[in-house]
DNA sequence: AATGAATGAGAGTTCATTCAT
DNA sequence: TATGAATGAACTCTCATTCAT
C-alpha cells in the first residue's frame, strides 16, 4: 500500500492558506468519492463542499485523475500506518497476523470509504490497484517466511496462503467493518486465529 | 452470485429476429462493460458493437442501468451453473470446498471479464452486489453446517469461517485466474483444501 | 485554393434531413467565423444561429477546428469555380490576368467573409493557409509562362513576379473589395492591366 | 505601419526595476503571441517566460488587450524606422521603392514573427490593423507623387499603384523572408525594380 | 422492429482578472 | 512593487435518451 503518485510538478501550496486549501480539496473528495464514486463525483461538488471556487481547484491538481490518485495514496499509507506498529508490537507467528486482522477492522469502522475509494481504483487508475494488493500480500508473505524459519507454522507456507489470508482479511473488513458491526473486532479475530493456528500449524 | 429479479431484466422480445438482437446487445454490452467500466462505457459503443441502430436499444432495455443489471444477473448464473455440478459431484466436507474452488478458477480463467463486472455494481446497483456476496456465503455456510452435522469438519464452524473462505477464492481467483496463470488449478486447490483440512479439522 | 481538408469519417449525412443540418451550421459557422474570429466564435453561437440543438453540432463535426477546415477549404474551391471561367474566357496574356483580378474583385464584394476566414487560417490550421496560397502562385506562374511561351510577356518571367502579382491582388482585394467600392472593378482592372502591360512586356 | 496611442500603452514604471520588469514582460509577449497567436497565448505563460509574478502583469499593462497593442505599435515603429533611413538614403524614384522593399526584406528575415503578430491584429484590434497599412500606403502614394513631379515615373501614378506595391512588398516578404530564403534581398529587389521601372515609365 | 437525427443537461477544464499579504 | 492564491464565467465536448420516419 504504498505511495505510488508522484505529485505533480508546479502544484505544491507556497503558502499556509495553500496548504489548507488542499488539505480541504482532498478531504471533500474522499467524501464524495466514497459517496458517489469517481464518475458521478464531480468536481464542482468536491469544491463546493470544500468552500472553494470552482477554478481553485486546478490551483492545486491537474485533473480529477489526479487527485483521485492522491487519495489512493493517502490511504494506502494511513492504513499502513494504523496496522504496521500492532502487528510490531505482537509477538510473532499467528499472534502477528490476528494483531493485524484485529487492527485493520479498527481502522476500517472509522474509515469506511477505503473500500469504495480503492475498489474504484481498479477501473480508474488499475496499476494503483494491483501495486495495493501485491504490496499487501508480499508483507503478509514475507511475515509467514519469518515465522517458518523460527518454526512457528509449517515450513512449507507459500504465497498461496498469503493470497488466501489478505482476501479473508478483505472481506471479514467488508462484512464485520463496513456493512455490520455485530461482532467485536476481537472476537473475529480470535476465530480467525485459531482457524490460521492450526491451518498453518507446523 | 445470486440471480437478480428476471422481471427487470428488459422487455422480452417476441420474435426470433428480437431474440437475436437482444442477444447481441448483451454480449456487446459486457465486452464493453469489461474494457472500460460502466461509466465510460457507452450505450452508442454498445451498439456499434452489436452491429445494430443506435435506437434500437430501448426497444430490449430501459436504460444503460437495466441491461447492466441483466449483465450481473447474467453473469451470476453462469458461475452458479458452472460451479454448483462440481460441488454436488464431489464427495462432502472439505472436498467439496475443494472443487468448488477448482472449478470457479477454471471459470474465471474463461470469463476474465467477470471481476470488472461484479466489482463495477457495487457502484451501480449496490444492492445487486451485496446480494450477489450474501447468497454466495449462505451456500458456503450451509455446506459448512451440513459436513459439521455429519462430523467431517469440527462443530463449531460459523458464518466468520464462511466469509473468510469466500475471501480466500475471490482473491485467489483474481491472482491465479485473471491476473497470471502460472500455477494449475488442480495445484492452487490442492494448498487450499489442504489448508483447510486442518484449519476446519473435527 | 484547392479543397485540403478530407471530410472526417462516419460524420457524412445519410438523409436529407441531415444533409440540411449540415448546411445551415456551415453557413451559420461561416457567419459567425467572419464576424468574431476563429476564437470568439463559439459553437453554441453558431448552433443558436443554425437554429439547431448545441449536441447536434457533433454530429456533423468532430471539433470546432474540424469544421473551420471544412470552411476553407469550402471558400478556396469557391473562389477558384468562381474566377476560373473568367480567365479561360479572355484570350490570353495579359487579358487574362486583368479578367482574374476584376472577377476575383466581383466575388469579394459578394463574400466579404474570405478575408477573415482565409487570415484566420495562419493561426488554426497553417497547413492549409500555406496551401493556399502557394497553389495560388502555381497557377499564376503556369499561366505566366504560357504567355511567355507565345511572346505574349517577356521571357524571363519568374516566380517573384507570379508573387508580386498575387500579393497585389489579395491587397487590392481587400482595399476595393472588402473595405470600399469607390471604384468599379473595371477601373481598378484596367490601371493594373496596363501596369503588367507595361511592366512584363517583351 | 503606424505608432498607436502611446496613452494606452500601459501605465509607465517610476523606477528603473520597473522599466526592467516592463521590457522583460514585452519581450516575453511578442514570443508568445508569435507563437501561439492571440487568444491560446496566456498571460501566466507570459508572466512565466518573463520570469515575473502572475499578479505584477496588471502593474504594468490594463489587460491582454493592452499589452498587444503596445506590442503592435511598437512593431510597427521598428521597421518604419529600420526601413526610412535606407528610402531617404536612395537617389529617389524607383531607386527609393527598390531600397524599401530590400530594407523590408531585410528586417523581415530578423523579425519574422512581425506577420503572425500584424495580422492577427486584423481579429484582435482592426482599427490598428487598417490603420497600419493605410499609413503604409499614404507614404508610398506619397513618394510616387514626388517622383512624377520630378518626371522620373508617370505622371498618372495613383492610389491604385500604391496599394499594388504594397501587396507585393508584404507577399515577397512572407514568401522571401519568412517562408525561405532561397533568394538574395537583393536579387528580389532587382527583379522588383525592374518590373517597376517599366511598369511605371513615364 | 429498426433507424439515425435531434436534444440539452452537465461534465471537465481554462484563464483573464482581482486582491490580500 | 511583487507575489501567488482565489475567483467564476465561459468554453468545448459527451452521451443517455427521445422521436419522427
Amino acid at each position: 500500500m504504498g505511495g505510488m503518485a508522484a505529485e505533480s510538478a508546479g502544484k505544491e501550496p507556497r503558502t499556509d492558506r495553500g496548504r489548507r486549501t488542499r488539505r480541504a480539496l482532498l478531504d471533500a473528495a474522499a467524501a464524495e468519492f466514497a459517496t458517489d464514486g469517481f464518475h458521478l463525483a464531480s468536481i464542482s461538488a468536491i469544491t463546493r463542499r470544500a468552500g472553494v471556487a470552482l477554478g481553485s481547484f486546478y490551483t492545486y491538481f491537474d485533473s480529477k485523475d489526479a487527485i483521485f490518485r492522491a487519495l489512493v495514496s493517502d490511504m494506502s499509507e494511513q492504513v499502513r500506518d494504523h496496522v504496521a506498529p500492532a502487528i510490531r508490537a505482537a509477538p510473532g507467528g499467528i499472534a502477528r497476523e490476528r494483531a493485524g486482522l484485529e487492527s485493520f477492522l479498527g481502522f476500517v469502522r472509522q474509515h469506511k470509504e477505503i473500500y469504495r475509494i480503492i475498489d474504484e481504483a481498479e477501473f480508474v487508475d488499475p496499476a494503483s490497484f494491483r501495486h495495493h494488493y501485491a504490496t499487501t500480500v508480499d508483507r503478509i508473505a514475507h511475515r509467514l517466511e519469518e515465522a517458518a524459519a523460527r518454526g512457528e507454522v509449517r515450513a512449507d507456507v507459500e504465497e498461496v496462503h498469503a493470497w488466501a489470508i489478505m482476501g479473508m482479511n478483505v472481506f471479514l473488513g467488508l462484512r464485520y467493518g463496513v456493512w455490520e458491526e455485530d461482532r467485536s473486532t476481537a472476537d473475529v479475530a480470535d476465530v480467525v486465529a485459531d482457524f490460521l493456528a492450526r491451518g498453518l500449524a507446523g
